[in-house]
DNA sequence: AACGTGAGCAACCGCTCCCTC
DNA sequence: AGAGGGAGCGGTTGCTCACGT
């Protein structure tokens, strides 16, 4: 059957996300979850199509996201899970919270692969002649922080382990709204975004067990400290990093008390 | 200090699956 | 029953950064 592309292609952009859209979407989500992803992005007002916001929120947006260094036992068990599932990444996923299909593909490809097959050559993906972009995208601004758009502001050392940062979420107590900072407006995963839509939180935690873990991106671990010191907990030591989450977070009209930092 | 190269990873593409009508 | 459409998945691409020369 033809199928219609997924997005017109006419006017809607492409390439690297801006802050502004991240905040965009995120607070879109939080407001009203992601029904329907076609309609999700004419609804927010994003010139993205619906599986684009789609793949930025499940890979990069999603409050549950473990990011940093792979753990020696994440990679084991993704080796060990690739002898059972293949190249079944989500499937791979399932089994590592708070790690996404791309990631675990990503890390296959470039680290775990030549461990098993160290005959095979480190970068099985050709590379191609570097060409400049046609649409410049100042998603990852020198200022913003490395590692691109600050979203690594999670990232931890492999001996902190993210497994660790993330561990309180085996405690399913922290589930919904109980990871707020006790149901204070100000905290971004609040227990009122969970009764703004709390069925998106269940439908999305109760896909899986990594759930857990309910604070958007971690900010509500602590119950409270100020949200700089919540950033700094978690790795956010760059405060360009910081500046991205405190825009995308303020952006989503959530955190006043972000503007005090 | 400048340049070249490779690694890492975010994002896109196109296909398949699955649900609805 | 099957056509249509949305969501999800895996493969691939291309940009950025780090490192070596």
């Amino acid at each position: 059957m033809v199928r219609a592309p997924c997005c017109e292609k006419m006017g809607l952009k492409r390439g690297s996300w801006t802050p502004e859209e991240d905040q965009i979407l995120v607070a879109y989500i939080r407001q009203h979850g992601h029904g329907n992803w076609r309609a999700l992005p004419k609804q927010a007002g994003l010139l993205r199509c619906g599986k684009s916001c789609r793949l930025r929120w499940v890979n990069y947006l999603r409050p549950d996201i473990k990011r940093g260094n792979f753990t020696k036992e994440e990679e084991e068990t993704i080796i060990r899970l690739h002898e059972d599932y293949g190249n079944r990444w989500s499937a791979i996923a399932t089994k590592l919270p708070g790690r996404t299909d791309n990631e675990i593909k990503n890390v296959w490809h470039t680290h775990l692969k030549k461990l098993v097959s160290p005959s095979m050559p480190s970068t099985p993906v050709k590379k191609k002649t570097k060409k400049k972009s046609s649409e410049p995208i100042t998603t990852m601004p020198p200022d913003t922080g490395s590692e691109n758009t600050g979203c690594r502001f999670m990232s931890v050392s492999p001996e902190q382990s993210p497994c660790d940062f993330s561990s309180c979420a085996t405690d399913s107590s922290t589930e919904s709204g109980e990871i707020s900072d006790g149901g204070k407006e100000g905290s971004f995963c609040s227990e009122k975004f969970s009764e703004i839509d709390e069925s998106f939180w269940l439908e999305e935690w109760s896909m899986d067990d990594r759930a857990a873990s309910v604070s958007f991106t971690g900010l509500a671990i602590p119950p409270s400290p100020s949200i700089g010191e919540q950033l700094d907990l978690l790795g956010a030591s760059d405060s360009g990093d910081k500046d991205f989450w405190l825009r995308v977070f303020m952006g989503a009209g959530d955190l006043q008390e972000l503007s005090q930092i």
